[in-house]
DNA sequence: TTGTACGCGTTATCAC
DNA sequence: GTGATAACGCGTACAA
């Protein structure tokens, strides 16, 4: 109720002990007499008194703090993470700084910047876009830094991703066993090395499989990306008749896409034309963009979102160890299938 | 790249200036001549320095740092207010801090004593529940609280929230535009106050529109409690006989849930027992759970989560300001109706 | 076991 | 305009 906060020096008084005593007794650094250690601690409770971390940070050249990046993505699909990231933390008493980024390069050096003048003892980032991180990972100096979902190339961060060839295998796999012969690669760009290294590892597994493999003309990974790619599929993809071996066109009867909204619009402009789906063409995406919705139209590849959160804070946290060697660790996790309507089931 | 940060004395003695005047050269806070100034932020960029805010809070008592506490849904449906609060705070170059509650009292008012113990500002929450959080705000002590979405009664904090009013009458004018006579409203519960209030309101609303209310039978406001609403809608409650005024009950052509995941339940019963929504029952719902979400099939209303968000953050500031007399403000916002295919287009 | 005194890095006050 | 210095609240090395 007071407007001021008591200090540790007003609990040393009420108690009687001097300052050292009374903390030494609230952090039991070093043994005091249990007289005394209830003094205080009674003289704590009685004045309200909250240690001051602030303080106390200055002293000890440690926050017990986390900053967390993530791009602001309005779906809110990265909840899931703040909230096993969160949690993380707290199990450890250490609080998270939450800032958002933008695809901006500045604007994420000045976020990075501003973790750093709070001193915060570690940074998990989402880097928003490839070339702008890197200028900002390097601004984080000698504040650890690990990198979640997506991935910059560094010597010196951690990182925890997706398996990549876990996730084609699963993928391929499943509808490998659902009739398929022949899949359609849509929304990845072969210019793209993170997408060119996914097209690899699916033709990969799709020979395996003994399986057909190709790629989609490119468009944007996004709702409109599908859309086009829809129009362009039923047009001259060798989806649109309904005759197998029609043209010299390849008899496509499954497409996976890039993400979720390439998927749905691929599908809403199939139906539109008469396509069955699953029946005549089935439709997978390679990754979940809305991990909250629990009914999924279309098949999908669902990061661990809530085991990727404690996997950083547990990179994190081992790397504030003093003999830490600090060499780049990565740590990948598999994703989960979740089979939806557009593939047989 | 160097282990240790750089301190404003390392800054200093590179400039060849004193700590007070680099300090000055800095923060603008005092003239200091041309000449030294442009020494001083040449040495500052040289030296990769970052003003230690630690230091800076502990001697100006300020942190520039608010906290943020949110119950843990998994939905996500408050990562809305998380971007807006995180944006609005971020213009005043504050830091945020974030926390999960859960319903469990001790839990909360170990949240509000960690950010206490980290002097933030001010503290921004979303009561987790009506009892709980009574105490964890009397544990603020001195620092400005705004309560948000949900909200405690207390003389001492400010809070935004949904006007409910409006929200009621945007409700039912909508329903008796399609045509509805009769309301049936279902999981709120006569006997918690907010609900009454609620049921009063709406109440308030029908007979203003010439409509008839009447309530059901309470069931918890979660997916369950609208299926077994369903059921019960279809046994007794005057839905299931398709003619109207079938035995002495009321011929019903409406009901109004309390959120969506209500709603949700009831439409699946519903249509279970054939009964055709909207043709002879509409349905809708008083709070939307998934803003994200951009195809509705329930009609609901929308809480203005960003504006929500802006708002706390606009009181939070204008509270830190000296001569404020700490009176409690109440503020409400339109909620906004988003149409779905339980009401008739 | 206990107390005294210093320093963490910054800003405000005071004297020049 | 500029510089020396005290203070913010805490933890700990050192002395007792």
């Amino acid at each position: 109720m007071d407007d001021e906060q008591p200090t540790l020096a007003d609990v040393a008084r009420a108690a009687g002990v001097s300052v050292a005593t009374a903390s030494r007794a609230l952090t039991g650094s070093r043994p005091v007499s249990g007289d005394r250690v209830r003094r205080v601690q009674e003289a704590s409770r009685a004045l309200g008194y909250h240690p001051n971390a602030v303080a106390s940070a200055l002293r000890l050249q440690r926050t017990e703090t986390v900053g967390l990046v993530l791009p602001r993505y309005t779906t809110g699909f990265l909840s899931a993470l703040i909230e096993s990231v969160s949690e993380g933390l707290e199990q450890h008493r250490i609080s998270l700084v939450l800032r958002y980024s933008e695809a901006d390069a500045q604007h994420d050096v000045d976020n990075v910047g501003s973790l750093i003048a709070r001193r915060v003892d570690g940074i998990i980032i989402c880097p928003p876009s490839l070339e702008a991180s890197r200028e900002s990972i390097a601004a984080a100096g000698a504040v650890p830094v690990v990198q979640v979902g997506r991935f910059v190339e560094t010597d010196r961060t951690d990182s925890v991703g997706l398996d990549e060839d876990r996730a084609t295998d699963l993928l391929v796999a499943h509808l490998a066993e659902r009739g398929v012969r022949s899949i359609l690669v849509v929304g990845l760009d072969q210019e793209v090395a993170a997408d060119s290294r996914r097209i690899r590892a699916l033709a990969l597994a799709a020979s395996a499989a003994g399986l057909e493999l190709a790629v989609a003309p490119f468009t944007a990974a996004v709702l409109e990306g599908g859309i086009r790619a829809g129009e362009w599929l039923v047009a001259e993809g060798g989806v649109g008749e309904v005759p197998e071996g029609g043209r010299g066109g390849r008899p496509v009867d499954a497409i996976v896409c890039a993400n979720d909204d390439v998927a749905a619009g691929v599908l809403a402009v199939l139906r539109m034309h008469g396509v069955a789906v699953p029946a005549r063409v089935q439709i997978a995406s390679l990754l979940d963009l809305a991990p909250g919705a629990e009914d999924h139209s279309v098949t999908t590849l669902r990061h661990p979102w809530p085991a990727m959160g404690r996997e950083a804070v547990r990179l994190l946290l081992d790397a504030r160890q003093p003999g830490h060697d600090r060499i780049a660790r990565r740590v990948t996790l598999a994703p989960q299938l979740v089979p939806g309507a557009s593939t047989l089931p």
